[in-house]
DNA sequence: ACTTTAATTGAAAATGATTATCATTAACAA
DNA sequence: TTGTTAATGATAATCATTTTCAATTAAAGT
């Protein structure tokens, strides 16, 4: 498993070991196929990527890797409705930044935007400050999809 | 079929019959079970709820029925993350009117929140006309989570 | 009310994503 | 290098949701 860029381990390194979990090569592979891409992979996507370079490497471990990755925050699972979920780097060097999506019911397509976010930001501050302390409600992550038809569907 | 209150058809009849779709018992029954619950039934609980009083309606014909309904924008279709979906009655007298959920990760708990909503729908108003705008993308609905620990998880 | 006709239904089987099992393998601390 | 234990992968199991298809029924027209 070759570093990113010659210069050090990936940036994923030390959350792992920090984790207590071993640095295997599945987990590097996967996380590889995940920093190198700006789609919205679903667990088979994923296992069909690494299975080029590891054939090996099964589609039970790339679901396991792909929750332990969520359970610690660096990877974000989204469901789009169509039955299969996918995954998407949550930060680090490679990652597109914070970001939502729109998601068209008419044929599945989902565009990222970053629009607005600055605005969206500060009342997410505010929802969740108050929020938090009215329900006595720790938030983690928050959620925001626009469903619609895209330009091919309307 | 019981009228909701004795003085007329209920009101998703017009609506119904307006979309070229048959009134079934089925039908009642389902829209009459999701008009009454405050709850975030799942396809299952509803289809327990008829049942006890139309044993003979099956579960295919509830999911059926909640897709239809889901289609025609009666109900919403929501996915808190463990694996089955829930349901909502999206308007009419008798639903709680807009609000958005906070997911506890913990104990998967789902509470409704109503609070900022009107900032929160000024945002989005501003958002969903730029995004329509900049996307060609015709928004049709917004969904809103928050994830977290609620008060007994944390 | 009775017929007609296509929409709707329900039981059973099929599907498909995800998870559990369990013997084998490999990461890494000592 | 070795021992311990987490991690893996092939297979089978699970479980929500769909599909199939023959039987039923709403409701429009007699």
């Amino acid at each position: 498993m070759p570093w990113r860029d010659g210069t050090g381990p990936p940036w994923w390194h030390g959350k792992m070991k920090g984790c207590g979990y071993r640095l295997t090569v599945p987990r590097h592979a996967i996380l590889d196929v995940l920093s190198q891409t700006k789609e919205h992979l679903s667990a088979e996507d994923i296992y069909l990527a690494v299975h080029k370079v590891y054939p090996a490497i099964g589609l039970t471990t790339v679901y396991r890797t792909l929750e332990l990755l969520v359970q610690t925050g660096m990877v974000f699972k989204f469901d789009f409705g169509d039955g299969r979920a996918r995954y998407e780097l949550s930060e680090g060097p490679q990652s597109i930044g914070h970001h939502h999506h729109l998601v068209c019911t008419g044929c599945g397509r989902i565009i990222d935007y970053t629009d607005f976010i600055d605005e969206e930001i500060e009342l997410l501050r505010k929802t969740e400050k108050g929020l938090s302390k009215k329900y006595n409600f720790k938030i983690t992550n928050h959620l925001i999809q626009f469903h619609g038809l895209c330009g091919k569907c309307n």
